[in-house]
This record gives C-alpha cells, structure tokens and sequence, in this order.
DNA sequence: TTCCGTGCAAATCTTTTGCACGGTC
DNA sequence: GACCGTGCAAAAGATTTGCACGGAA
C-alpha cells in the first residue's frame, strides 16, 4: 500500500490522460489530498485564497478542475442534499459513504463492511449495470441533538 | 392498507398541519399520486400544463409546494447527481430508492430487504441520530448498454 | 374580514461558457 | 510554435423571493 504521493500519483494518470500540467489544478489537488471528507468548490476556492497554502485559483477553474477530476476518476461528487455539490479524492483503500446533519449541515464520512456486502450482492440482480453508489444518511449530530 | 385516497390523506394532513387548502396544490397532488418514480419541478410544471390532467401551476408554486409538502412529510427530495432535484410522493407501504442510468438520464426505482436491514443495523452505531437514507446506484441501463 | 395560496416578474445563487493571455510540451 | 490551462466577466439554468390579488376559513 503505497504512502501518501497521491498528488504524484493524480499528477501521473492525468498525464497519462493527456493532460498537461498547470499550477490552478496543482494547487487543488494538494488541497484534497489533505482533506478527511468532501468540500464545495466555493470551500475549495476560499481554502486555497485564504491559507498561504498554496495560491489563489478563479471558481471558474476550480468547476473545471473539478470536473476533469471527476471524469478521471480521482475524485467524486457527492450529493448531501444541501445547495452545493461537494468533491472529494477518491481512495481505494478507503470506500466511505456520508452522514449529514440537517440541522448544522456537518458532513461526516463513515463506512461499513455489511452495507457494502449488500450492494454489491444487489448489483447483481438488477436492470443495471452499477458502476458507483451513493449512500447519504440525514439526521441530528450530537451537537445539535443534546447538548 | 389503504387504497389509494393518498391525496386526501395529503390533504388532510396539510389541514391538519394547519394549511388552507388550494387549487394549485390539489393538482399537484393529484399528479404525484399516479407517479411511479420521482419527478423534477420542471416535469411536473410540464405535465400538468400540457395533460388536461388537471390546470396549469406557475413553476414558483411547484416548487413552494414541494417545499411544503417535503416539510410535512409527505413528499421527499431525490438527488439523482443529475442537473435538477427531483421529488416523489412518500410512501409507507413501499420505501424505495433509485437507479440511474448515467447515458440517459433513465430514473428507476428499487428496493432490497438486506440492504435495509444493513442500513438499519449500522444507524444505530453512528454518531448521528438517523431520521432518513438515501441510495442511488448509477450505472447504463440495458438500452444504453448492449441495444 | 383576515390570511393564506398563487401567479408573475425580478432576484439569487451555483455552475458554465466565451475570450484572451501565458505556460507547458 | 501549437495548444492547453487559467483568469475574468458574462451567461445560463435552477430555485427563491417580493408583491398584489383572489379564494378559503
């Protein structure tokens, strides 16, 4: 299992796609590499302006940018049922679904060897040939809950 | 189990919720009621528009009335990844989720016991108090597919 | 009579596109 | 040198809001 060089490792398959490099998508990709769970492009945006870490990228570049990851498979959308759809890196060693809060709109990753069971053995029978799923499940956070 | 009076019920519950009633909405759900999967706000505006199914409703109301109506319970939102949210009447009798076709944009329902019960099973040991779930399963439907 | 439900038009907000410039190959 | 990647500004498209009128309670 290989350590961490995932913008190396996004950099080389986009290359390989036949993309050439550019420092707005260096940027991005390094920001996700670090990040436990799925951002809006207006995060992305305001984390790269904000933070010295690393430089500024216009939105329009961040939806393309976005958007070419997709398509490579490096990253993913995700629909939480909040105004924006959120992005995150793609791991194949750690296939998660999302749990939102609908009160505070906290988004949290979780996974579950069962649940996956049964997708997979579901997939099978139906009149589709699955490629992905998606599973988000809505509720109250402890914070909003108690407390 | 009820026959199909689901718009009385509907309308029944909204004046229980403390709603006049109205035209507009009583056409809109008498359209969800006959549905067998979820539409957008734009579908609906459309269907009832053209069909004499009913009388045409500004597309401003469709969407306060799902609005409402989601707020109630008795409709739910379906993200689908596609451009727009779509919308379908709750059921108790017949909890479902859906499969897309990525080429066409094919919406199709389904519904499996063991992934229900994984679902059940594992929304207890989340650090969320789960009120509901949602699954789509993309892929090609056998049209796109094969021919 | 008092409000709520509805239509219409304008506003908002996210995401996309057009165009020009600068960097990569 | 040819093209792609990027920024900026404008466009597009979905959804929301403001306002005024007519119907429900």
């Amino acid at each position: 299992m290989k350590c961490e060089p995932w913008t190396e490792h996004a950099e080389a398959r986009l290359a390989a796609a036949g993309h050439k490099r550019g420092g707005a998508r260096r940027a991005v990709l390094e920001l996700l590499e670090h990040q436990s769970c799925a951002l809006t492009a207006l995060e992305i945006e305001d984390a790269l302006r904000v933070a010295g870490a690393g430089r500024s990228v216009s939105r329009a570049s961040v939806y393309r940018i976005l958007d070419q990851l997709e398509q490579v498979g490096l990253v993913q959308r995700v629909e939480t049922g909040q105004a924006m759809v959120r992005y995150e890196r793609v791991s194949e060693h750690h296939h998660h679904h999302h749990l939102v809060c609908d009160e505070c709109g906290l988004v949290m990753p979780f996974s579950d060897a069962a649940l996956e069971r049964a997708i997979d053995e579901l997939s099978a029978h139906v009149p589709l040939q699955v490629s992905e799923h998606e599973i988000v499940l809505h509720g109250a956070c402890s914070d909003c809950r108690g407390e």
